[in-house]
DNA sequence: GAAATAGTGTCTCTAAGACAGTATATA
DNA sequence: TATATACTGTCTTAGAGACACTATTTC
């Protein structure tokens, strides 16, 4: 039988992100079928027809990795869609980032062997299902540059945090290390980045640090770039 | 008759842009059929079930554009799925932005009353098809920002070009005026940007510039931003 | 010669990086 | 007191923007 147009099927795909003892970390499906059984993967489903793509990844972040969607910034990444990508049929994948602060540790969805979150730096030469790695790396990438000129960092972070944990999000997204002081001076004057408390934290065996939560901006003018580290 | 995830297809949408007259123009089909008959439309099509989405849009960039593979660089956008923005039937579409120098005026494609090129600026306030207003925003918005921290703006010039030629692109896409003087040593002095030729070009009444083609490089260190103007 | 376009030099200002110094907590 | 963490100040340097100046062509 010939395959036709009628079997080409559109899912989503999901790359949820999370900082987990200073490491950025992703959730990741042991499949439970045929093909790749057994073999590590990126939560995803079918689209259904009446639902929009957004709808369709809050749907498997809520069903495969059981997180709501309350804490989560979700964005478009990018589309794959080679043939043959799932042996099985034509699928079309839109891949989504999702990022959260302080995501639990999921419980076992439906199709599903086992899920958790590995670190992805550990990940290295650990062969994902399809062409899940490829995803994987676009959408690592693609937080990794938003970081430099948007806001994007906080969505990493409680509605309250330090700048010190502010910069624990550079450190730990870049794997880079940065300057304390020029890190604090940079945060706290770009304009719309930081929205500052009147709040410190519980002092950690020095001084307390002030609290602050997100800025009204998205963008960061100017931006806050890797190259010159 | 209920609609099933069968019903779902799967297109490619083309924002073909080029310099024409020192403005941004994008490519666009006068449709020949209901919805939307006699409307301005983005140039697409449905994908085939052994093909890729890249290879889909170089397929309607010919079939529906004329224009050969040979002169354009391909990039995907974004995938558009909200259900209903096809009235007929539930359409994901993914939008590639298709860049080019001197592209040429269209042939009339298949199943369409026209096509030509449209300034992009004026485009304001004339309906374009389906959602096609909103995706071809968002392709330009793309273009702009690439601009500043890649080196695309080559693609829209031909092999070889003068660097006012190359400032002409930046003030072109962005609608600004940049200071030629700035510019001519930011673009010279960033490393991967340009490669200089032994030769210039023909005078138009003042010293003749100076050749260069694209550089080996892909990304703008440091960038060449917008908002310092 | 004037006019037009190309390209360079120079000054100022912003902001990044290095890093020393100060502030405020705990032990 | 020492130590740890948070923050601020200062110096240097890179690079952007403003703009004057030089270079090379056509008319």
């Amino acid at each position: 039988m010939a395959s036709s147009v009628e079997d080409i099927r559109v899912a989503v795909d999901l790359i949820v992100l999370t900082l987990r003892d200073d490491a950025l970390n992703v959730l990741l499906v042991q499949r439970d079928d045929e093909p790749h059984r057994g073999a590590w993967a990126l939560p995803g489903g079918f689209i259904e027809y009446e639902e929009d793509l957004e709808d369709a990844a809050y749907r498997v972040l809520s069903d495969e990795a059981s997180l709501g969607s309350g804490a989560v910034h979700l964005e478009q990444v990018r589309t794959f869609g080679t043939p043959h990508r799932d042996p099985r049929a034509r699928v079309v994948s839109v891949a989504f980032m999702a990022l959260g602060a302080d995501l639990p540790d999921p419980e076992r969805g439906d199709d599903v062997a086992d899920a958790r979150w590995w670190s992805v730096e550990d990940l290295t030469g650990i062969e994902l299902a399809f062409d899940h790695a490829t995803v994987l790396g676009c959408a690592v990438e693609r937080a990794r540059a938003k970081l430099e000129y948007t806001t994007l960092a906080v969505t990493f972070l409680p509605e309250e945090f330090t700048i010190s944990q502010l910069r624990g999000v550079y450190e730990s997204v870049w794997g880079a290390t940065l300057d304390a002081g020029n890190f604090h001076r940079k945060a706290t004057r770009t304009e719309g980045f930081l929205a500052e408390l009147d709040k410190h934290a519980a002092p950690t065996g020095g001084r307390p640090a002030r609290l602050y939560s997100a800025g009204a901006g998205s963008a960061l003018v100017p931006p806050l770039l890797r190259s010159g580290q």
